[in-house]
DNA sequence: CATTTGAATATTGTAACATTAATCAAATAT
DNA sequence: ATATTTGATTAATGTTACAATATTCAAATG
């Protein structure tokens, strides 16, 4: 009888799966949810994990009002200091961007899928699900697993995706399609340094 | 010693807690999700139990919001609040794109002459005066008393601006253009809504 | 007759388990 | 000598098990 031989493997550094390998990159966790949910949830999680969704925040309870100096570009000679008094236009950023905070939501974008819509990269784009999406509006949308934001558009009483970019083809959503829209596009921010 | 009388309850027709008297009034299950969405499953479980929301339709359209757009509503007041392994991350524009508002003020651009920096006609961009302007950065500057945006370079040993788009020249600065740096441009912002 | 008590039963969060997947060096094949 | 196979090792993943909690109801108690 042949001797099993055993004595491959064994106790080695760096042996076996590394962490952080499995579908999502981090540790998981279970948690108990109803039934009817279940689904919902693993769209959810296939969708940002297959997909350019960095994060997903919130906006803060508690938003700061910071008002500065806002300046049309066809400033005239004399440019005005911010500092002073007389200038009368003023700007906050979050009472610019945001309506209804309580129905709105940022998403970092990861990749550059998003390009042909002026929407980059580390870009934050800023999505208010309050507003009931119109023919014409820039909406974040999923279709067939791959989010993208693109103008809402109709064609034969169907959903049509059209890019900002005519190197991109129109996205006709038929029945075969997944199409979820996630909310209207009202603005997007980018930060230089 | 008292013997113990335990002859209370017994097998009863209806004894015990209800099926589907729990939080969900369904039956639930357990699965696996990474550790970073579990607060936002949370809330979007919340959120719809709380609301009755069940999959939001628009029939004409044959659009369908997917309910877990909701998890950027707020938690309602009151409700306990997990205690979360995971920070939330939220998200305040102002201190986003706001170091120092003291030397920040924004400005509208006009025309295309960055676009293909991403700063399109009607963007507001974000100054900061405070940051000394390195090779590379976009920056506000006026040149012979006209304002304008570019990316600074330089050129023979003198400083030179760049538009990002091809269609316009670069902007070389000498001893006779009169020129004087404003500041640097930090962000970005767009509004489609 | 109202209140208390405790067995019965479901919910709920977490631990445990079995299966699968990934990794690497020794063993084997070419 | 080099490529492939093998199997121990370790983590991920889906499910089950379990303990603690909550709910319900009738018997016991006052």
């Amino acid at each position: 009888m042949k001797p099993i031989k055993n004595n491959r493997g064994g106790v080695r550094l760096g042996a076996g799966r590394r962490p952080g390998s499995g579908l999502y990159g981090e540790e998981t966790k279970v948690m108990r949810v109803p039934r009817s949910s279940v689904s919902n949830i693993k769209k959810y999680l296939n969708l940002s994990r297959l997909n350019n969704i960095d994060n997903i925040s919130l906006a803060r309870d508690e938003i700061t009002y910071n008002p500065l100096v806002l300046f049309e570009h066809k400033v005239p000679a004399g440019f005005p200091s911010p500092a002073d008094d007389h200038v009368e236009k003023r700007l906050d950023l979050n009472e610019y961007l945001i309506k209804k905070s309580d129905a709105t939501f940022f998403v970092k974008i990861k990749g550059d899928s998003m390009i042909d819509a002026s929407i980059n990269d580390g870009d934050i784009v800023i999505i208010d699900r309050s507003i009931q999406a119109k023919i014409g509006d820039i909406v974040l949308a999923s279709v067939d697993g791959n989010f993208t934001i693109k103008t809402l558009s109709k064609h034969k009483l169907k959903p049509r995706l059209l890019p900002a970019n005519e190197k991109y083809k129109p996205i006709e959503i038929d029945d075969n399609t997944q199409f979820e829209l996630w909310g209207v596009v009202t603005g997007a921010v980018r930060k230089f340094k």
